[in-house]
DNA sequence: TAGTGGTCTAGACCACTAA
DNA sequence: TAGTGGTCTAGACCACTAA
């Protein structure tokens, strides 16, 4: 057992008092100069403190009045989305990917009009399907796409290898399952699905566009907010 | 157009590097003391911007060994959740609450045996019923809910304002409707549902387990990655 | 064992803004 | 206008660990 920093001791202790109460949202917390008197530190250690605790969103921190305990608005939790073939894996079952469907066409649906590649298919886990996803992907943005192999390798796969991306958003929701996604994943018509949409960007430029159905209670998101594992 | 200072252009400029794909993944980054001489400046600023990079998950830093661009294992996205009351009034529409069971047993669903509080109500969305909650409340963890007038006040919004957390881990899938929550959702008999299944602690100690139907296509859950709002 | 990151110090100047 | 945070400097000592 090492002992902490002192700016995270520091920022624990604080943290402390906001989580328990002791210091409601709008209580002034001790600003820099008052840290660094109290704790016999310099400014700069108590700096790295406060500065912690606001960027986690647990103070707000104004010039000239001071540093204060935040209102808790919303709580940020953390979402890790792997790529589905190492999170199936992860998990100590097979993954298995199967195309059914990759055709080229024009469209708008990723920004501008432009060429997309649109591909359908089904992710299984020790043979059974897990969720079917249908993709659009701008060939402008990813053009070595068009010479993949994605009978052998899931798009999200292939991309996650090739085609870095700055900006991503996920739209998590549940639906009855279309008819041709019920067929594809052999489930009774309109089975409740959890579904996703994400959308990722390079910079300003789309790239990619999923929709994914996963079979219910086959599949679950889990966000953490908090220092436990 | 005020310039971002020095820390944040050298953090971004590496940035820019990594998710242009120029510098792969395992590629080295340069060191503290490299990026001082390369920008001139103290090796503070460069570890600021270094520090930032590996908080973010960009990188990866190794003593002796040096600094270098992490592997996409997953990513991280943010996913705000906040008060249901608050994000449905935030929507515009008015939010309402309709409390419709409370008792009080003895329970180990959370955690050790003790007295718990159990409510189930219903949210509603501009009248219309958005989801079904049913939740358990510790009591020795938050004997002041006893009091409260949870018929006026949502629970999850009580407790927001009056018992803090430190710890929560948010399950989010999707189901049939069983049929009590059809029946007070007022819909069809095994309706698809959204569902988040939520805990929170206190330091070990846990407080509260809820779990919410969400009514499919009127709700979902968005997380985002990367510098866009 | 030598080089990297981790942390800290004791100053400094400035921008911003509430009083 | 005075006090707070925001950032930076030019050092320092140490822990760790790959070579």
């Amino acid at each position: 057992m090492k002992a902490p920093p002192l700016s995270e001791r520091i920022r624990a202790s604080i943290e402390a008092r906001i989580l328990s109460g002791e210091w409601p949202p709008g209580h002034p917390v001790p600003g820099e100069a008052e840290l660094a008197a109290q704790y016999g530190c310099a400014r700069m250690t108590a700096n790295k403190a406060l500065s912690a605790l606001a960027h986690a969103g647990l103070v707000e921190r104004r010039r000239r009045a001071g540093t204060f305990v935040a209102r808790p608005r919303s709580q940020s939790m953390v979402l890790e989305i792997a790529d589905l073939a190492a999170e199936v894996t992860a998990r100590g079952d097979a993954y298995a990917w199967r195309l059914t469907s990759r055709t080229q066409a024009r469209s708008d649906a990723l920004g501008s009009l432009g060429d997309v590649l649109e591909i359908e298919g089904v992710h299984l886990a020790n043979g059974v399907p897990l969720a079917f996803e249908r993709r659009l992907v701008k060939l402008a943005e990813v053009p070595a796409i068009a010479a993949a192999d994605l009978a052998q390798v899931a798009p999200g796969t292939w991309l996650l290898a090739h085609a870095p991306w700055t900006e991503a958003e996920n739209r998590i929701s549940a639906q009855a399952a279309p008819s041709e996604v019920a067929k594809a994943l052999g489930l009774p018509k309109a089975s409740p699905c959890l579904t996703v949409e994400r959308r990722t960007w390079r910079g300003d430029a789309p790239v990619t566009l999923v929709r994914q159905y996963y079979v219910a209670g086959a599949w679950e998101f889990v966000a953490r907010f908090g220092a436990k594992g």
